[in-house]
DNA sequence: AGTTAATTCAACATAATCATTGAATGATGC
DNA sequence: GCATCATTCAATGATTATGTTGAATTAACT
């Protein structure tokens, strides 16, 4: 081990943070935690990798002060540290979009027509469901939404919209969000519904950033 | 490059930035590009690394997104892409200071207590052990004790000690060491078995700086 | 106590990152 | 053109990250 001064130990402390966060699976992991505290195993099934692997991703994180962990009964169940690593991960999001042609031009794939996507900001939104002028659907699988979402929030899975558009209210604006600015599943949400006739925007961001902006939530039990 | 999916591709971008701040140095750069633009010899000269070594990390934040260049004469000047750049920065030291604020806040709680916790000196304790007076237990993991440690103690891992306390003799004092004068464990395991009526004290320091001092140590092998 | 299931560890192969060296490039000024 | 200097490139070796596999732990249940 070398010898540093504190200055350099502050840095790599810094960095280790961020190297924390420098990996795309674990980046997905943030955002599935975002939506509130997994197994390894939950985690692991969302995305589609091996348990040890994603236990490691984990610990990983847990060394650089990303998330931590506590027994529960034979599962551990895994959360992030604090709101600041989801500021962080915003951060990062940030610099990326002003500066990758990539992210823009991915974006752009769905924003295409970007001025029928409008979205709808939180506050907006916020006054939309108080005067219950629209319908909120929630695009995310069943498990997510039942940890918590919008107050009187439909859940309707993205893979499941097309068959229960009955369900909706052909004459009633449609609002969807799904886990956060970047989740492309409420971009798809909209775009489907366009096509079915509906008139439907997506909110800006997804629930976390809700949650974080103290807005209300539902959390059965 | 194997096929990803659009979602892929985003997070690998998002991991690309947060993997340019994940370098001490380069946070250092970032620090000094605060300032203003600077040439890479200035950095090199302030951080007093190789100019090779600073062109390359600068080059890395540039495919990062991170900082931008541009020719000036015979030198190229950097400079921070946008302030979306500082603002990832300060989330990163966020997390970091709010991790690292934990761990002290941890042992500050312990030290607060410090007047029951009055520590066994090194040479009071070889001299308890010579006469047998005492319980030495070794409250570290299983592997840094199989590399040395104290003679006589027992291996009782922090995390398997209440499951052990019937190993321990109720009616003999017992002392209890880990890793060094910073080191948590041996500070819970003291109040833990004085919470079981067991008469217990903690060693003021760990095993490097008992073996420092000259004092024997039992190495396996 | 033994079994089961979830998680973690250990070991390995592969790949990426890092610092160092010396040579190559590109712009400037004589 | 030619020399000079700041920067970049290329090659090397050392270190660290990553994903995979199967075994080891751990806690709950019988």
């Amino acid at each position: 081990m070398s010898i540093r001064n504190p200055k350099q130990a502050l840095f790599e402390q810094f960095a280790a943070v961020a190297k924390g966060l420098g990996n795309p699976q674990r980046l997905e992991l943030i955002e599935q935690l975002a939506q509130g505290p997994r197994t390894v195993e939950a985690l692991a099934a969302k995305l589609s990798l091996p348990v040890a692997n994603v236990s490691q991703h984990l610990q990983a994180m847990r060394r650089a002060g990303l998330v931590t962990s506590e027994r529960d009964g034979k599962f551990v169940r895994y959360q992030l540290a604090d709101a600041s690593v989801l500021a962080a991960f915003a951060a990062i999001r940030s610099v990326a979009e002003r500066h990758s042609a990539e992210v823009e031009r991915v974006v752009r794939g769905y924003f295409d027509r970007r001025d029928d996507m409008e979205p709808v900001s939180r506050e907006e939104l916020n006054a939309l469901i108080s005067e219950g002028l629209v319908t909120v659907i929630d695009v995310r699988p069943a498990d997510e939404f039942a940890l918590g979402h919008l107050p009187g929030a439909l859940n309707v899975p993205l893979s499941q919209l097309e068959e229960r558009l009955s369900d909706l209210q052909p004459d009633r604006e449609i609002v969807a969000y799904c886990r956060g600015p970047w989740c492309v599943m409420s971009f798809e949400a909209v775009a489907l519904l366009r096509k079915r006739g509906f008139q439907a925007r997506r909110v800006e961001d997804g629930l976390p950033e809700w949650r974080a902006a103290g807005l209300p939530v539902e959390t059965p039990l």
